[in-house]
Formats: structure tokens, C-alpha cells, sequence
DNA sequence: TATTTAAATGCAACTCAGGTGCAAATATAA
DNA sequence: TTATATTTGCACCTGAGTTGCATTTAAATA
């Protein structure tokens, strides 16, 4: 697919990733903008949006889809294989720098891989 | 809650995953059992057993959940903490006897995390 | 063994994230 | 300015998982 047109929505829905440096549920995002845009065009926008490399996604631990801004990925690449970090008092989800290393394995081809790191954020720790 | 009575919908529940060494997703559980037990039941079931520290469950990559036996859990302790792995191929999913170690991260309280590594399965690589 | 009763089950109807088909609107190329 | 292909909104659908409630059943008690 991939973004062809600048409309409002698709500026509208960026804003949100500019304004917001952690990652925002597709439930939270559907919320923010409701009396802006359509859910469906939610949907279809982040899509895209993914396809062209501009965001990433990821399932938290309720299996529900976050999306964050990528920051090294290009339209055929996705390079955001970092970890993600969900806070289990507030929710909040963002981008870990840090590197996991996934060890080999025998008789198996490893692809990617997903983590999900889940504890307390520097917020509600104080 | 945890199970309290053997009854005939726990028996059929815990030989399929007598039979099959893999993780069962909750789908595939409710097709293979759909003229047996009740999807409501098959549900209710998983949730109690994994109370019991007898499964334990994940997500795999579209957010379904998957569940497969517990080594070495306890009720009040999940100890399976140890990575999935799915086949890109075929779509089976199974459990890894490997290590996965999560840095330590600034300002942040690490309680757990879930690592789900994607590749291709030993029988789809031959 | 028969009775009692609390837990387990089935069923129907619901919730909620996400997707589809199609007509109307709109960005952009000509 | 017009033509047209993309984008959008709307209503409706899908599919995993949940809930309330009446019925059934395991197992405790008499």
C-alpha cells in the first residue's frame, strides 16, 4: 500500500506521533481523534503508514497493537527490532534502546523475534 | 479459582496436550474438541489451569494465545519464563529450552517479559 | 446408598478489536 | 478546469473471548 496523498487525516494522525514520544495503542488513537477522523481510517492510516516504514508495531501483553515511530526503517526494511517496554501500573508503552540477544538455536532458522519487557516505568517508580 | 473436581471436559482438555508435546492454540483447542466440551468450558478451563500452575499461555504473533504445559510452576509461581518460538511456515509454536537474559534498564523495575522468536521450524527446514 | 449442595457445564447472547464493501469526497495529474 | 484514481466515512460484518443463568454433575454428608 503505502501513504500517496497528504490529506488531513494523515497529518492529523502524525501530529499525534510527534506530540506523544511513546508509543499510542491503535484503542488509544482511535479514542484521541474520534471526532476527527474515522476508526477505519485509523486503521488504514497506521497501516500504511507501517508499510512505508515511517511506523512500527507490536502486541502488548493483551495482544492489543501499539505503534511508535521508527526510527531507522526505510519502506523495505523494518530495522525496529528493539525491545518494547510496558509499564504494569500506568500502561505506558515505549521504545527500548537496549539490545537482546537471542541465542541460536539448534535446527532452527531464527527470523525475529518479539520482547516484551513488562515492569514498573521511571514515572511510577518515585 | 482452580480446579477442584476431575470431571470428563478436564480429562479431554489435559490428554490433548498429552498427545501433543507442542502448544495448542485456544482455536485449534475448540475446533479439536468442539463435539466434546463447550468453547465457554474449554476457556474457563485454560484459566483455571493455568491457576493451577499446570499450563502456562502466551501470545503468538497475531495476538492469539497458546497454551502448553507447565515443567516446573507451582499455583502460586509461574516459573516458564522461558522464550516461544513459532515457525513462519507452518505456524506451529512451541517452547525453548534456551535463556534469553534482559539487560538491566536505567530507571526502570524489570518484573518479566515475554520473548517470542519467529524462524522456521525443524521440519520446515528440510 | 440416597440425599444434598456447591462447582462445573452448555447455551445464548454479548463485548470489543479489527476488517470489508461501497458510495461519496478529495488530492493531484493532465 | 477537468478527469480520475486514491482516500474517506458509514454501516455492517468477523472472530476471539466473556457473561448470566438455568441445568447438570462430582463429591461431601447423612
Amino acid at each position: 500500500m503505502g501513504i500517496i496523498r497528504k490529506t488531513y487525516a494523515v497529518d492529523v494522525l502524525l501530529k499525534e506521533f510527534k506530540k506523544d514520544s511513546n508509543a499510542i495503542s491503535t484503542i488509544e488513537l482511535i479514542k484521541r481523534l474520534a471526532n476527527k477522523i474515522n476508526k477505519t481510517t485509523v486503521y488504514r492510516l497506521l497501516d500504511k503508514l507501517e508499510d512505508d516504514g515511517i511506523l512500527h508495531y507490536f502486541l502488548d501483553s493483551n495482544g492489543l497493537k501499539w505503534f511508535a515511530k521508527c526510527r531507522s526503517c526505510s519502506k523495505s526494511e523494518h530495522r525496529d527490532l528493539h525491545p518494547h517496554f510496558q509499564c504494569t501500573d500506568c500502561g505506558s508503552v515505549d521504545c527500548l534502546e537496549v539490545k537482546v540477544t537471542i541465542p541460536e538455536i539448534p535446527n532452527r532458522k531464527v527470523i525475529n523475534s518479539h520482547v516484551l519487557v513488562l515492569g514498573t516505568c521511571e514515572l511510577c517508580l518515585q
